[in-house]
RNA sequence: GGCGUUAUGGUGUAACUGGUUAACACGUCGCCCUCUCAAGGCGAAGAGUCCGGGUUCGAGCCCCGGUAACGCUACCA
């Protein structure tokens, strides 16, 4: 194996690009920079059932805008290609089938319903849910007949019954876990797409990773990958779990209680430098020279750096592991200094490029241009898209015949269904009518109530156009917001 | 429930191989500046380091035992 320091991440196609994304990719992008390394994008869209198509070029366009660049990748190709697990099936098939010959995996024939029943029953029961084995102890006779008979199936990891793993985690020493806590995991889908599990052992050694730098969350599942490796007679790279970023309740940060969305944040108009210098606080890797003979803004200097100050002075074994909470307000003020710290020229052309883009302008003229007698009124009528907050009151908001509760729960529905929704025009209205219909809310209740919320008043220009140039992002953080405050007025 | 990880003010982090009143930043509060609001300046409150034992002259740092939070527990990653 090459000497070479190469360190990767892999992020799924399945919907927005995610902080935690940017996050673990700073992570990945500094240790090999740092070490003269090669830093690997490889996109892991084995999941068909949540595959979103658009989603690969908005991870592509997030992490460059932010400035994690990588040196292979699915559009830059690179000598272990291809990136992308999808077009690597054959790949997967093959080392399936050395696991199969040599024992260390078997078919599983079991129906998706039977393994929920079995895993209802065990949970009734109390006990573990964990794959009980049958088809592990299938005759070689009995999976011959199987595969005559055309049964579909999937390939399972065969975990010793016994003994237990012991891998080094770089960052907390050495974790051993029990084979009796390890599930018989399934690598082979029956569509023939493999498991993270698999695809990711076989790609990470195929292409030379060397140290794996990946989420706390998969520190459970490291024993099958070292199990995988060692069924391979494979080397093992160094594996190195970052603590997981936090919504303000300390719960794994997700987009119900948080902006996770790096495209919200691009458009709400936070600067990548800004962004990429929270990440870097996140963890403390960054030795933090803050004392009480310093003065103040040397001490609040300390906190703000740049991508070369990371490349320069970062120290892995530094990081804290404790999950820190992403704490949108440091975040903002962070951004404020980066904006303060911008040339008049600059902080114009800002101002410019995300919220008054001749392409927005362009955009919102259609909405505007017969509803003004003159140019100043197009404040009037549009200030909503040029806001960050808007509070919409009370008695414009809630339906005459519906209540509190019912309206809020209405709109925590509609939230869901316009996440589900392809934002163009009549995805949106379809998705809206077919929640009027299955709610039994008149188009009038739903309309004013979502028009409300988004522009806090009851008229404005047509609701659905607006949204549409709003973007998703930021419309759905306005309604995940309102409902916030709301909660809150709510508890109080 | 099982397994794993983690644990310093509200939040993010400091505290050299255990050594004096636990430091910095954000936030909060007050004052100054100022036509207002920010920004900026000055100052304050806020933790005795999850809890309980132990080792030691001395423990946030070491040992033991708890607790809590989080993660995993899918033909998702």
């Amino acid at each position: 194996m090459s000497s070479t320091v190469r360190v990767r991440i892999a992020p799924s196609p399945t919907g927005d690009p995610h902080v935690g994304t940017a996050y673990i990719g700073l992570l990945n992008y500094i240790y090999a920079k740092q070490r003269g390394g090669k830093f690997i994008l490889r996109i892991e869209d084995t999941d068909r059932t949540r595959f979103v198509p658009t989603s690969e070029a908005m991870i592509f366009e997030a992490l460059r805008w932010l400035g994690i660049d990588w040196d292979e990748g699915p559009d830059v190709g690179g000598p272990h290609g291809p990136y992308r697990q999808s077009e690597r099936t054959e790949i997967y098939r093959a080392h399936t089938s050395t696991l199969i010959e040599n024992g260390s995996a078997y078919r599983c024939f079991c129906t998706p319903e039977e393994l929920d029943q079995r895993r209802k029953a065990q949970l009734a029961a109390k006990m573990a849910p964990r794959y009980d084995g049958t088809c592990r102890r299938l005759t070689k006779e009995q999976v011959d007949a199987n595969l005559a008979a055309g049964k579909s199936f999937t390939v399972r990891l065969a975990v010793p019954a016994e003994g237990a793993t012991v891998f080094r985690d770089e960052l907390r020493g050495e974790i051993t876990i029990d084979h009796h806590n390890v599930d018989d995991q399934v690598l082979m889908k029956s569509d023939g797409f493999p498991t993270y599990h698999l695809a990711n052992v076989v790609d990470d050694h195929l292409m030379e990773i060397t140290d794996v730098i990946r989420a706390e969350e998969w520190i459970s599942s490291t024993p099958k990958h070292v199990l995988l490796y060692k069924a391979f007679g494979w080397e093992l790279p160094k594996f190195w779990h970052m603590p997981l970023l936090r919504n303000t309740d300390k719960s794994k940060i997700s987009k119900r209680k948080n902006p996770v969305s790096l495209i919200y944040y691009r458009q709400a108009g936070f600067l990548p430098q800004a962004m990429l210098n929270f990440l870097g606080l996140m963890g403390g890797g960054m030795p933090a020279p803050g004392d009480h003979n310093n003065t103040p803004e040397q001490n609040r200097a300390a906190e703000i750096f740049s991508m070369a100050d990371m490349l320069e002075r970062f120290v892995f074994e530094r990081i804290s592991l404790g999950g820190p909470v992403f704490d949108l307000v440091k975040l903002k003020w962070l951004n404020g200094e980066y904006l303060r710290a911008l040339s008049k020229e600059e902080f114009a052309q800002q101002m410019r490029d995300v919220i008054f883009s001749d392409a927005f302008l362009a955009k919102l003229t259609p909405l505007v241009q017969n509803r003004v007698e003159t140019l100043a009124q197009v404040g009037d009528i549009a200030d909503f898209l040029f806001k960050d907050n808007v509070v919409p009151a009370e008695d414009v908001w809630m339906p005459k015949k519906r209540s509190r509760e019912e309206t809020l729960a209405f709109t925590g529905e509609l939230l869901a269904a316009l996440e589900g929704a392809e934002w163009a025009e009549p995805a949106i209205d379809a998705a809206i009518r077919a929640l009027l219909t299955a709610k039994e809310w008149s188009v009038k209740e739903g309309f004013t109530l979502l028009r409300t919320i988004m522009t806090g008043t009851a008229s404005s220009p047509p609701l659905l156009e607006s949204l549409g140039i709003f973007g998703k992002a930021r419309s759905l953080d306005r309604m995940r917001r309102f409902l916030d405050a709301q909660k809150k007025i709510s508890k109080s």
